[in-house]
RNA sequence: GGAGAGGUGGCUGAGUGGUCGAAAGCGCCGGACUCGAAAUCCGGUGUACGGUUCUCCGUACCGUGGGUUCGAAUCCCACCCUCUCCGCCA
């Protein structure tokens, strides 16, 4: 959410940075409902004190044992008016604030102006594809032909867009997970946290996700969501909070499984492992004081791309245009992982900063001494997608009969494993 | 799932219809005392919105949402959450 103060001090250029990233402000309906707004509030309020004091008369006088009577007729007549005065205050500013929850976070102003992903700017590019001197095989391929990959089971048991993974790769796909959490535990200064994963809507509302994107996630008949991301619970825990300035900046690594609808993505994907209902992330979120969001955001990118430095995967960092962008983010990095059987690069993490966007929608706020509270800035990147990890490390470690290398960095993980293969024993 | 208790300001906790945004204590901030500190004493110390403008004024907020009333932290209804005991269970 943005501030309500910056529509009202200048409309027409925060509608015009919004029309950057394709959303179109109805400056004209909020001009309306804010005009109508501050009418019946002063009304209302003025009101109210009318009403306050006369009973605080009526209560005065009663005490003195005198008549209350004409005070009594004087106060009756401000009932009805009063209450239909506070409804449409409550109206107008219920349609104030849905309006608002449905507006895009600002772009910064280093974000390159762009309708959408073709406009996106390649920022920097590390490690090389590697040559084959085969035709590379896709990790729908490699997997089902080692036989620890199997979607039509998935399939059977659940729908399509479910894995079901066995034996060496299940392992594979837990030594990736464990080998992310430690890094960022250990060598970048994050927290686990183990959390929900079933949210209730205020913390979607929070982040960004309701009201607008409902159709993405899967709801409960109690009420509660499937997290779609970690992001949600995480960064949810500071929401109606005041952290002590001396607390931050917070830095929060949390591994869950994630669940998609995939609405409207019917024809996207749907071979393999990429574009899935279920898959797992470890996720990292920052907490940080507004002066620092801008370098937590360098530097939490840095850590997730440290993973595929470790790896030994080849990928390219994107800075996504204003067109591309998340509905709540001010600025974001794309990491994309070289995919060899596809012969392209696929987005394998995304890094936001969302500024204070985020946290004035969950009142996530933090004090400097003696100061008045003040939002705090949210950051998050993926760090990183677990299935689309092992896909890429399927696909750019495969061997010419169909085996598959383990990257000597999980090898402890593995319990000393070296390579997927038939003959291996899982 | 059953029975009971309870949700009040940073914390503890009083308040069962009328100057209650809320006692008291703790904490915190400022001042006095002191060479300094402790103790003691005095004063201050919530959030949001609106108006006015750097000074105030108004409104709302005592789990959430409704209701009764001239007036609700206080009464009524629904819901949520926490705690205790029992049952069940990983």
């Amino acid at each position: 959410m943005l501030d309500i103060q910056l529509f009202r001090k200048d409309l027409a250029a925060v509608a015009q940075r919004l029309a950057t990233r394709n959303f179109q402000l109805d400056t004209a309906r909020f001009e309306a409902l804010e005009a109508e707004r501050k009418d019946i509030q002063t009304r209302t309020q003025e009101l109210q004190a009318k009403r306050n004091a006369l009973s605080k008369q009526i209560g005065a006088a009663k005490g003195k044992g005198e008549d209350v009577s004409a005070l009594m007729a004087e106060v009756g007549g401000l009932g009805d008016t009063l209450k239909s005065l506070e409804e449409r205050l409550d109206g107008i500013q219920g349609e104030l604030n849905e309006l608002l929850a449905a507006i895009p976070n600002l772009p910064r102003a280093d974000v390159p102006a762009g309708a959408d992903a073709e406009a996106n700017v390649e920022v920097r590019r590390v490690g090389t594809p590697r040559q084959f001197d085969f035709a590379p095989k896709d990790h729908v391929d490699l997997g089902e032909g080692l036989e620890l990959l199997d979607l039509a089971t998935a399939a059977k048991i659940a729908s399509s867009r479910f894995a079901l993974m066995r034996g060496a790769l299940a392992r594979l796909h837990r030594a990736l997970a464990q080998f992310m959490l430690d890094m960022h535990t250990q060598e970048h200064g994050y927290e686990e946290v183990y959390v929900p994963y079933l949210v209730n809507a205020d913390s979607l509302r929070g982040t960004g996700q309701l009201p607008k994107f409902e159709e993405d996630l899967f709801k409960l008949d109690n009420g509660l969501y499937l997290i779609p991301t970690a992001e949600v619970p995480v960064t949810n825990i500071v929401r109606d909070e005041i952290i002590p300035a001396e607390n931050l900046p917070i830095r929060l690594v949390s591994h869950t499984p994630c669940f998609r609808s995939e609405a409207g993505s019917y024809g996207r994907d749907t071979r393999g492992m990429i574009r899935q209902h279920q898959f797992d992330k470890v996720e990292l979120v920052q907490l940080v004081r507004p002066e620092d969001s801008n370098a937590a955001l360098e530097e939490l990118t840095g850590h997730a791309e440290v993973i595929l430095q470790r790896l030994g995967l080849p990928y390219r960092v994107m800075l996504l245009c204003t067109g591309d962008m998340g509905f709540a983010s001010s600025k974001t990095y794309d990491l994309e992982v070289w995919l060899p059987a596809q012969n392209t690069y696929r987005e394998i993490s995304s890094c936001s900063n969302f500024e204070a966007f985020q946290a004035r929608r969950m009142q996530a706020r933090f004090r400097a001494d003696k100061g008045k509270p003040e939002l705090l800035h949210t950051i998050n990147g993926s760090g990183l997608a677990v299935g689309r990890t092992l896909v890429a490390i399927l696909e750019n470690y495969q061997n010419a009969d169909g085996s598959v290398t383990i990257p000597e960095v999980l090898r402890p993980y593995m319990g000393g494993m070296e390579i997927l293969s038939t003959v291996q024993t899982g």
